[in-house]
RNA sequence: GGAGAGAUGGCAGAGUGGCCGAAUGCACCGGUCUUGAAAACCGGAGUGCCAGCAAUGGUACCGGGGGUUCGAAUCCCCCUCUCUCCGCCA
């Protein structure tokens, strides 16, 4: 969420920002909404004033008299007082139900267009050449008995699946690869929540319970199954006031990542690529507030995130992620796409990661705050999260990019450790 | 799941209808004293919202929501959370 008065006083390039996004807000009936929510604030402020003066003289009434006078008079405010807090609360739902559609501000260098119009930043790693056809992780897993389709079909439907046999090993090896290399690099480790409530959800952004959501939710309760750990992070500090000095709280955490990709039908979504559930270990991380202090965060755990694709030996490019295509809470976005080889004809690049700046998006609405020393007030913290590794789609990229002539698998060097194997079939 | 106790400012902890945004202590900030520090003493200090260029003023906030009342931290109802005990359980 934006701040209001920013917003208002903004008009100009949060209208040109909206644009860029894709999105369409009337901007003049927040304005509208703004003024309206202050007049109903000073009269509802004026009556209580009024109100208290009124009861602060009844003890010290000289006769009966007076004081049923105060007290009618009391009776009278009470029922004004509730009318324009009635007003304000009904100016104030359209009002705030407007102020959060307003996407986030966005990076002065982001690319403007829609998805298609993504630049390229920089690529690793050479597309190899292959002098038999490539088989995709589908074919593979059948091949090696590594996923099974039809008992996840059996059990929760389309798009679940069991991992089976060495495919849990890998799962298992790539949970521990990433999470020791995040240690390593400074990061608290967390294995969060898989359910959250509605309102710690709503304030990372994600929208449950909607018409088109992409969000399971529990019937009965106040809780969703979290789409990615990003909301349990970014939740664990709801409304705290964090030490300066503490900053930036650097945090890896892991979790299972429920979603149901409603509209997803008829998008490329063979195999493990778009699924109802899969394991992730995500990034997060709250920093100062200021641009400085966030933006090295980003470059960092972009660094972390192609430091995990080049030691797994898959080659990937990365994505300047354009403004039509960076989501509401997103400042700017890059996502790292691996090259996997048995996708569309003859490979594709496919999203595999992506680590965004929120700025103070979130924790405005999370409030989430720190006491910048030499500055008056608290003010909110920025926040920022990226993949280290969402199990299905790295699984993708292992299994199609270290298949070998012969029909088996390696597992990349960096895994061993944890899967004990070498290689499979 | 059952029984009980509780939730007040950064922390601890008073406060049972108006004199309470709230005593007191600790911690914190400024000052006096001191060669320096500590101690002692003096003073300051919450968060949000609204108006204002600002100084400032107003208002709200005692876990959350609703109610009673002219007036609620205080009385009533609902909810959440924490602690203790019992049961159940991976």
């Amino acid at each position: 969420m934006l701040d209001l008065n920013f917003v208002c006083e903004n008009r100009d390039a949060v209208e040109e920002n909206c644009k860029n996004r894709g999105v369409k807000l009337d901007l003049n009936r927040l304005v509208e909404l703004r003024d309206q929510r202050s007049e109903w604030i000073q009269k509802g402020d004026e009556l209580r004033r009024e109100q208290k003066e009124v009861s602060g003289q009844i003890p010290k009434a000289k006769d009966n008299d007076e004081r049923q006078t105060f007290i009618a008079k009391g009776k009278e405010l009470r029922e004004e007082v509730s009318t324009a807090e009635a007003k304000q609360k009904e100016v104030e739902e359209e009002l705030f139900d407007l102020l959060k559609q307003i996407p986030n501000m966005t990076h002065p260098d982001a690319p403007i267009g829609e998805e298609k119009d993504h630049v390229t930043l920089r690529t690793w790693g050479d597309i190899p050449n292959y002098d038999y056809k490539p088989l995709d992780h589908v074919d593979l897993a059948e091949k090696h008995d590594l996923i099974d389709f039809e008992a996840g079909t059996r059990v929760a439907g389309h798009g679940f699946y069991f991992f089976k046999n060495e495919a849990v090993l890998l799962e298992m090896a790539l949970v521990q690869f990433a999470l020791t290399k995040l240690r390593q690099k400074g990061f608290t480790l967390y294995s969060t929540p898989d359910l959250a409530k509605d309102e710690v959800l709503e304030g990372t952004g994600y929208i449950p319970r909607g018409p088109e959501t992409q969000i399971y939710s529990i019937t009965g309760t106040d809780l969703s199954l979290v789409a990615t750990a990003e909301i349990t992070l970014g939740g664990s500090m709801k409304d705290q006031i964090v030490e300066h000095a503490d900053l930036p709280l650097k945090m890896a955490g892991l979790s299972h990542c429920f979603r149901t990709e409603a509209g997803a039908h008829g998008r490329a979504s063979r195999g493990i690529y778009r699924v109802h559930q899969f394991t992730k270990v995500e990034i997060f991380a709250f920093t100062a507030p200021t641009l400085e202090a966030s933006d090295a965060i980003h470059q960092e755990i972009v660094d972390i995130e192609e430091e995990i694709f080049q030691e797994l030996k898959i080659p990937y490019r990365v994505i300047d992620t354009p403004t039509g295509d960076l989501g509401g809470p997103a400042y700017r976005k890059y996502d790292l796409e691996a090259w996997m080889p048995g996708r569309g004809e003859a490979g594709e690049y496919g999203e595999v990661t992506s680590a965004s700046n929120c700025t103070d998006f979130q924790a405005r609405r999370l409030g989430v705050r720190t006491k910048v020393p030499e500055q008056k007030g608290n003010q909110f913290v920025h926040t920022l999260n990226g993949t280290a590794v969402a199990i299905s789609r790295a699984m993708i990229a292992v299994l199609e990019n270290h298949q070998q002539a012969d029909g088996s698998i390696m597992i990349p060097e960096v895994l061993r450790l944890w899967t004990g194997v070498d290689k499979i079939g």
